[in-house]
DNA sequence: TAATATGTGCCACTAATTGGCATATTTGTG
DNA sequence: CACAAATATGCCAATTAGTGGCACATATTA
């Protein structure tokens, strides 16, 4: 390449990218000095890094220059799938609070980062999603007898609702009654801050609701199971929940 | 540059992290063969990534192969300063909740999109980190008392806080009296799903706790505001509350 | 109208990228 | 243990993608 060029394409873009967002406006005259680069090829950078979809906006004419819209960027942050899914039912529960400091944001930021994926992982985010459902504030009642939920039962269950396997529990129900129930976690509902499962229950061949800090212990199984059309799980549920 | 080569290394290489995204496995001659390219682009290519901090882990030998760790990735997002923030709290809150489906992941999401941020931003976000705080649910009482506060009030707030500028407001007290402040927003609190704004009183000198629903009206000045030792605003709160 | 910005087409120069080859190095298997 | 299958690396010649300079277009403001 041409003279006085000693870093390479990339790191030359992602230093303007830096420039752009330390300061509010730059002109091209002033990047060129910074950066030690010709007008040409920082015009060129300046082509490339928007067509990639980097929010740089230029002004022509006297007083124009050159800025960045979203001043604020996450580069290459790597998270795995229950990550993911965290971070979303995490704003997921924020919006379902309603609190008005963040409403605004938050659904937009949900749908960005929901976007920021490839695609063919925006369908498996999508699937998830409609699996989990988020309500209000869960009951007076209901708070002051929830207890956490023990870990290892924890991990059985959220690994059989991803992994989509049928899984063995046994249950306290309300009436202080204990059974043995083999059941597919189908759907995760949220009241808060009490986690119930949505399942299908084998042996009764219907769907039931699981109260998380209920469930006293469980036991994994290889079977798998299917996702079932949510309508049996909703019942007259639909405008107490959203789903994430 | 030599034969057969049609995109761009950028471009390539994407595809190889796309690639590794989309299976689990794959050999160094199944990458060279799907991308068209060399074994020894390939292979300069993956160190390129792993050094650019790309979770890339190779194994060697017999059965060996080439795997991403985390195979959800988000590329180019781009937030401004107050979807930072609202992304940040929202964990915070998921994160206080302590529910149990998600803690685990919440505070390594929350570490490590903080520093996915370049180094100068994360000075400034951890300042306004230390400016929110999180508490626990609101009592019954607060709760049935809440009423979500107007638009403009809060818009006002929140860009009071963010730019420090101090600002008029007009308060119903618990007392139901209506008084008039002129207030430096120091910090701000939740206790579910209620913001408190913990402020510098101008005219009493002093720290005082405004409920965002109590305020009645704002009115906006140019004046500006320096942070002020936490301390005075925590009295002993620092039990209740948490730093997002 | 003049001054000051960004945006673009063209072209020659060249250094950064590429691919091939040889050679380590690591690991599992018969 | 020897062999096979994988990743890892150094070197070098070929060449192309990237660069910079120049001229010109276009937009905006004073």
């Amino acid at each position: 390449m041409a003279k006085g060029s000693l870093r390479e394409k990339k790191e030359r873009q992602e230093q303007i990218v830096d420039c752009l967002r330390s300061e509010a406006y730059w002109t091209s005259q002033k990047l060129c000095n910074h950066l030690n680069t010709s007008y040409r090829t920082l015009m060129r950078d300046l082509a490339e890094l928007k067509e990639a979809g980097v929010p740089i906006e230029s002004e022509r004419g006297r007083g124009g220059g050159i800025s960045l819209v979203g001043r604020w960027g996450i580069r290459n942050l790597h998270l795995n799938n229950s990550e993911v899914i965290s971070l979303l039912v995490s704003l997921a529960i924020t919006e379902s609070i309603k609190s008005p400091i963040l409403v605004d944001n938050v659904r937009s930021i949900k749908n960005r980062i929901s976007s920021a994926f490839p695609i063919e992982q925006q369908q498996v985010i999508s699937k998830i999603r409609k699996r989990i459902l988020v309500g209000n504030i869960a009951s007076e009642n209901v708070i002051r007898s929830y207890s956490p939920p023990r870990q290892s039962v924890l991990s059985d269950l959220t690994d059989s609702f991803f992994n989509l396997n049928k899984i063995e529990i046994r249950y306290l129900s309300s009436k202080n009654e204990i059974t043995d129930r083999l059941i597919e976690p189908q759907m995760l509902a949220l009241e808060f801050p009490v986690w119930y499962f949505l399942c299908w229950d084998e042996l009764r061949q219907d769907a039931r609701l699981f109260r998380i800090d209920r469930i006293l212990s469980t036991k994994k199984t290889n079977m798998t199971f299917k996702i079932r059309r949510s309508d049996a799980f909703m019942e007259g549920a639909h405008e107490l929940f959203n789903n994430i």
